[in-house]
DNA sequence: TTCCAGGGGTAGA
DNA sequence: TCTACCCATGGA
C-alpha cells in the first residue's frame, strides 16, 4: 500500500535527505535506482515495515509517496504513525521561509538552496540520533557506520519478508542486548554511555522525547542534552540541529577545517574566530554553515 | 609502532 | 573555568 504527503515549494527532496550524512546509516539507505529513501520501522505496535519514500513534482506542491512493505494490513492508527514519523524525519513542518529570505542576498549560498535544500534528515525518534551522534565522536566516518550497522543487525528487530533488513532498536531492545556490545557491536567506551542511557531511559523513565515538542530555549535545551553521558559541546550543538536549533555551531575540526581555508588563508583562528565568521546569520548560523560547506 | 579520527569525562588547579 | 590525561576501536 502506498501513502501520500504534500510538501509546499520550494522543496528538493532528493537533495534534502541526501544532504545529511544520517541518510548513510542503518537503517536508512538511499536508493539510486530508484530515486528513494528507504527505512526499516519497527511500529508503536511491533510490527516492522519497510518505507520507500519518493517525491513527485507538482506545479504546486511536491508530493511524497511512502510505500510500504508490510505483511497484513495496516491499521489507521498504524498508517497516521508511519506519516507522522515521515513528517518528522524530513522536517516537514519546519518553516524556513526566513532562512530563505535571509539567503536571498547572498548569492552563493542562494543558488544552493533556491530548490528547497535545508531540511536535513533525521531520525523519528531523538534517542536514536543520541545513539548516533554518539557514534560520531572521536571517530572515523567508516567506523561510525559500522557501528551503528551493528547495532541495527545485533539487537534491531528484523523485517519479515527480507531477515537481512532490520529496525533500529529500542531502549528496551538495546538493554536486553547488553552482553554484544564488548564482542560484536564493539561501541568501544561508548558502548557504556549507550547502555546507560537506555538503562535510563528504561528503567527510571528519562522521556528523552519529550524534548522534541517541549519547546524549551535552546540554552536550557542544551542543557538538557549535555545531561546525557556521551553528550558534550559538539554533541549537543549537532543535536540541537537536528531538533530544529540553528542558533550555534560545533567548532569541530570539519568546522575549523572549511572556515581557515576559505576566511582564514595563512594564519591560524582561534574558536572564537571561526564561530564569529557566521554570527550574522542568528538563528540560522548552522544551516548557514551547514551548505557553505556544501 | 605510532598516530588519530567531526570528543567527552574526570581530577586537580 | 581551564588543563592534562585517559578512554576502545580500527585504519593509515
Amino acid at each position: 500500500m502506498n501513502l501520500q504527503l504534500q510538501v509546499a515549494r520550494p522543496y528538493d527532496f532528493a537533495r534534502s535527505v541526501r544532504d545529511y550524512g544520517w541518510i548513510a546509516l542503518a537503517p536508512v539507505r538511499w536508493l539510486d535506482e530508484l530515486n528513494a529513501l528507504r527505512r526499516v520501522e519497527r511500529l508503536d505496535t511491533g510490527k516492522v515495515v519497510v518505507l520507500h519514500v519518493t517525491g513527485h513534482e507538482a506545479a504546486e506542491a511536491v508530493t511524497l509517496r511512502i510505500d510500504v512493505q508490510t505483511n497484513g494490513k495496516l491499521t489507521r492508527r498504524e498508517q497516521e504513525e508511519i506519516r507522522r514519523k515521515v513528517r518528522w524525519m524530513l522536517k516537514l513542518d519546519e518553516d524556513l521561509s526566513e532562512f530563505y529570505q535571509a539567503c536571498a542576498s547572498d548569492a552563493a549560498l542562494w543558488e544552493k538552496l533556491k530548490t528547497g535544500r535545508g531540511r536535513l534528515l533525521r531520525s523519528p525518534t531523538l534517542f536514536e540520533d543520541v545513539v548516533k551522534t554518539i557514534c560520531t565522536t572521536n571517530t572515523t566516518w567508516s567506523q561510525t557506520k559500522g557501528m551503528v550497522e551493528r547495532i541495527v543487525r545485533f539487537l534491531g528487530d528484523p523485517f519479515p519478508g527480507d531477515p537481512e533488513l532490520h529496525a533500529f532498536p529500542t531502549p528496551e531492545q538495546i538493554l536486553a542486548g547488553e552482553a554484544l556490545f564488548k564482542d560484536k557491536i564493539r561501541l568501544g567506551y561508548r558502548n557504556d554511555y549507550v547502555l546507560q542511557l537506555a538503562r535510563e531511559v528504561v528503567e527510571k523513565g528519562r522521556d528523552l522525547e519529550a524534548l522534541k515538542t517541549s519547546g524549551l530555549p535552546a540554552a536550557e535545551m542544551r542543557r538538557e542534552l549535555k545531561r546525557i553521558k556521551g553528550i558534550g559541546d559538539y554533541a549537543a550543538s549537532t543535536l540541537l540541529m537536528s531538533l530544529g536549533y540553528y542558533d550555534s555551531i560545533a567548532v569541530d575540526t570539519e568546522v575549523r577545517a572549511l572556515v581557515v581555508k576559505k576566511y582564514f588563508n595563512g594564519h591560524k583562528p582561534t574558536d572564537k574566530e571561526i564561530a564569529a565568521v557566521y554570527d550574522h546569520w542568528g538563528k540560522w548560523k548552522y544551516l548557514a554553515y551547514w551548505f557553505d560547506s556544501a
